[in-house]
RNA sequence: GGCCCCAUCGUCUAUCGGUUAGGACACCAGGUUUUCAUCCUGGUAAGGGGGGUUCGACUCCCCCUGGGGUCACCA
């Protein structure tokens, strides 16, 4: 069989984090098959479109690197679309949808329903109040042919339902195996709403069957409204499609991930720094693990391991932590030429220095970085030397007298060396250590103040680094001003 | 509350009847080191409870408990 999977978003504002987990298993499902993967836009709800949605959806899904085969595009800032089942936007295929219904009415599967809101309110409370299943007591399906006919002529607002059949629905699901619930449990379903758009799961069938899709793969809470689906299918007489719902992914107290309780938007993750690298492969390993004892995985080799059958049933917690962990991972292997390119905005105030030097500082602070937006502060003291008191030079085993020497020395070392010499770190390093062995010195005594006079700062990377990064100019000024501080 | 889903270290997970229950994050202790970080070594830490089935259950079945999801003219 072809596969053919989906990813759907509702353009309601940013991509959720389990959209993206969704999404990126929808792609490793149909990748690993040599299927194709598609991308729809299920903007069926008027009252909650963001505008500019989809454009961002479209470039979050690229960064991250997830590609489709068939489904919205950008071309320039224009929207516009690539395969040959579109509309892919749900907007564009309001025809479809009334068809599709009306066929439904026709063949006594769906009836019309003239019901106001108002009424539908006073019936659901009335059975709030009196404990009873909250549901709609099938008030319009009485309703005779010739004044339905009446109604409709007259223009009244209306909808159109699903009438569940008696009885149970059974469905296998590819992770949780088989799933029965009773249909006494499920409402007559509205397929068409009152504002001629669809609802969910009218679309989401007629569509997913149209586009041929042959795989389901989106999250648990969708469990309890595949009978619905199921129902539609048969009444249309569609092949089913396989079923697989995802497990959850949970805030720390197991609740359903939600904003208030942290950044859900991949969006957000971004633009803190994490790397589309780092997320995906995180993201990826939240409920999916393909051996147990390897963390770090490409997303093409999440294609090669990907097995819908080992994708766990229980939610599982972002734990940012681990994240954090992976993403310093991703930020010291990745290609260095990457790691800038995704670095460049996160310079600050140093982005004003020359390329060639801040390559320099991404390759010497990433050792010590845990997102790329840390970056920015501490690309500071490249730029310009921050205070610090003249005690700080001392290191803890040695004196100012000692410190004061040893500066001086090195001044002198440094004035004295090639200018060529401060292009290469391994040559500035042996230049020191030389005159460290040379004399017999501690490294100590002769490093740290080196480094803080260097960084300022009592913490920081070394100073073969920070004189490579700095430069010989840069560095004899430092030396000097420290040498003041200890002297004055 | 009804219905549905789920249940191994704090967290992410491996185990598909027989293991000293493995790995990773975090944490703790060492080591490397001029500092921080990286890196290396080691350690603490888990099968919710009760019944079965079986020579033998984390693993299969049932019940309980716990957690979650869902009950819209939202997706």
């Amino acid at each position: 069989m072809n596969v053919k999977t989906r990813f759907p978003p509702s353009p309601t504002g940013f991509l959720h984090v389990g959209s993206l987990r969704t999404a990126l298993y929808n792609y490793l499902f149909a990748k690993k098959h040599g299927g194709t993967f598609i991308v729809r836009v299920e903007d069926t709800d008027r009252e909650r479109l963001v505008e500019g949605a989809v454009e961002s959806l479209i470039r979050t899904l690229k960064t991250v690197g997830i590609s489709y085969d068939e489904g919205p595009i950008l071309v320039g800032d224009k929207l516009s679309e690539k395969g040959g089942n579109g509309p892919y936007t749900q907007s564009q295929r309001l025809p479809i949808y009334k068809e599709h219904a009306q066929k439904l009415v026709e063949q006594g599967s769906a009836y019309y329903c003239f019901c106001s809101k108002e009424r539908l309110e006073e019936l659901r409370n009335q059975q709030q109040i009196a404990k009873l299943q909250t549901k709609y007591d099938r008030h319009c399906l009485k309703l005779d042919a010739q004044e339905i006919s009446r109604r409709l002529a007259a223009g009244e607002s209306h909808v159109i339902r699903l009438q569940i059949p008696d009885g149970e629905t059974t469905f296998q699901d590819e992770i949780r195996g088989s799933i029965t619930i009773s249909n006494s449990e499920i409402d007559d379903q509205v397929l068409m709403k009152a504002d001629g758009f669809p609802t969910y799961h009218l679309a989401v069938v007629v569509d997913d069957h149209l586009m041929g899709v042959t795989h389901i793969i989106r999250g648990e809470e969708w469990i309890s409204s595949v009978p619905k689906h199921v129902i539609l299918y048969k009444a249309f007489r569609f092949p089913m499609p396989s079923f697989a719902h995802l497990p959850l992914i949970l805030n720390p107290d197991k609740s359903k991930l939600s904003k208030r309780q942290g950044d859900v938007a991949v969006e957000d993750y971004l633009e803190k720094g994490y790397l589309p690298e780092a997320l995906v492969n995180f993201v990826a390993l939240l409920g999916f693990n393909p051996t147990g004892d390897r963390e770090i995985y490409t997303i093409d080799e999440l294609i090669e391991a990907f097995d819908l059958t080992k994708v766990n049933k229980s939610g599982a917690v972002f734990d940012r932590t681990k994240l954090d962990w992976m993403n310093g991972q991703y930020i010291r292997s990745i290609d260095s030429k990457r790691l800038f390119e995704l670095a460049q905005p996160c310079f600050g105030d140093a982005s004003t220095l020359p390329d060639e030097q801040k390559k320099k500082i991404l390759g010497v602070e990433k050792e010590r970085l845990v997102t790329l937006k840390e970056l920015e502060e501490r690309a500071k003291m490249y730029l310009a030397l921050p205070e610090y008191p003249a005690t700080d030079l001392v290191w803890k085993k040695a004196d100012a007298q000692d410190a004061t020497l040893h500066l001086t020395n090195l001044l002198k070392l440094v004035e004295s060396t090639e200018p060529a010499v401060f292009d290469r770190r391994e040559l500035i390093e042996e230049a020191i250590k030389k005159y460290i062995g040379d004399n017999g010195y501690q490294n100590g005594n002769v490093l740290w103040p080196l480094r803080v006079a260097l960084s300022g700062q009592t913490q920081s990377s070394g100073p073969f680094d920070l004189l490579w990064v700095l430069g010989a100019h840069e560095g004899i000024q430092r030396i000097t001003i420290a040498i003041d501080k200890l002297t004055s």
